[in-house]
DNA sequence: AATTACAAAGTGGTCTGACCACTAATAATT
DNA sequence: AATTATTAGTGGTCAGACCACTTTGTAATT
């Protein structure tokens, strides 16, 4: 190894090494991985440079660590994507309209696809949803939230859970009787995959919202 | 402070300091930051502990550090994010589906947007687009990024900037001639207005351009 | 024999101090 | 004045030492 004079990026290296050893060794989601002392003997580097590269795959959220216990390989689907796009790249624009508008968005998208998609063996949902509606008091995050579930898109709910936490949250009030009956309106809409009307109202609904807010 | 009985990450409170640092002491694009040492005992902890948090920092590309000189904040522009989850995480196909889907998703919704907004002082923009694509060959992502951007989304346009960085970017291609005379096609739909038809659209490009990929 | 209590080993979390390799500013020499 | 040698500062790495915690195995108790 030649490092003396190449100043190449050790802890890139383990990294890359780190990737090697899981596949080589099969180490399932969930399953552990070596201990630091071990790979750092393994390695032939010191501890310390071993933390330095499992640390940076913590932070992406690729590997999770218990005090006392090990490390583990995590779901690569709960990937910190999101959240460090949020934290470093998107701080500049997070005035609040523009996270309503991107919000909107999604859902609106939401909205048009399943009416698209004419998936008829969801039907069944709708006639759910407007029950509990009316009986159960909905909350509205909770029934957004459904439909872009069912709408397949995740990485979009992925988006839209993080938009929702940086817009302080005005959805969880409970609804008021116009709304309910808005709602019900574009459930309907919905399940006749009829999307002009839905989103139609769903911009209605958003601007009645939106009087009462800022 | 009482981390003792407290197994909260230490690492990542550092990177959260990080950031307060380059934004109370303004440290702008290709400045320098503060030494490990200076860090360590500004924030009390070891320099171990900084140096965690910052080659995850580094990692994700956020910062660069050169030896004998110092770190110093990069561009977030060129953050390794793509690289990193393209070779983690985005190897399974069904993530690379959800990339593909969000970002239609956007696209349609900017389309959608447009076309109810009816603000008709961008109207003579579409004869432009109109010409520029019979005359110049333009490519595709010019096009949708200008649309995304008249539609005036700006968080969006960020997403769809880095989903589009993800995806492999297939949309970089000229455009046949097939291609065109559908997006000339939804240009007058969006000139004019018409959502159902401007969408439907898209929809007909969407399918048009899969076809040739995979 | 079964249960409980305790000790030991293993693991991640952190700190310290020590080198090394390199860079840039400074001092010394020419 | 120009060149060279020194020095201080920086990141890169390592080794060893604790700490807090979990698991496990063993010994004591019942």
């Amino acid at each position: 190894m030649e490092q003396t004079n190449n100043p190449k990026k050790m802890f890139l290296e383990i990294v890359k090494q780190l990737r090697q050893i899981i596949t080589d060794e099969n180490v399932t989601v969930g399953g552990k991985l070596p201990s630091e002392r071990e790979l750092a003997e393994r390695l032939q580097v010191g501890r310390s440079t071993v933390r330095e590269a499992l640390r940076s795959l913590e932070l992406l959220g690729l590997i999770e660590t218990r005090r006392g216990e090990g490390t583990f390989l995590s779901d690569y689907r709960k990937h910190r994507l999101v959240e460090l796009l949020s934290t470093f790249i998107l701080q500049e624009s997070k005035s609040k309209e523009d996270v309503h508008i991107t919000r909107a968005a999604l859902e609106r998208d939401a909205i048009y696809t399943i009416c698209m998609s004419k998936r008829l063996y969801t039907l069944h949902i709708w006639d759910a949803f407007k029950e509990k509606l009316i009986v159960e008091d909905m909350l509205r995050e909770d029934i957004i939230r459904e439909i872009i579930i069912i709408s397949n898109n995740r990485l979009g709910l992925k988006i839209w859970f993080l938009l929702k936490q940086f817009a302080g949250e005005p959805y969880k009030e409970n609804m008021k009787l116009e709304e309910k009956s808005l709602w019900i309106q574009l459930l309907i809409a919905m399940q006749n995959g009829e999307e002009q009307q839905a989103l139609s109202l769903y911009n209605e609904w958003l601007l009645l919202i939106n009087r009462g807010d800022v």
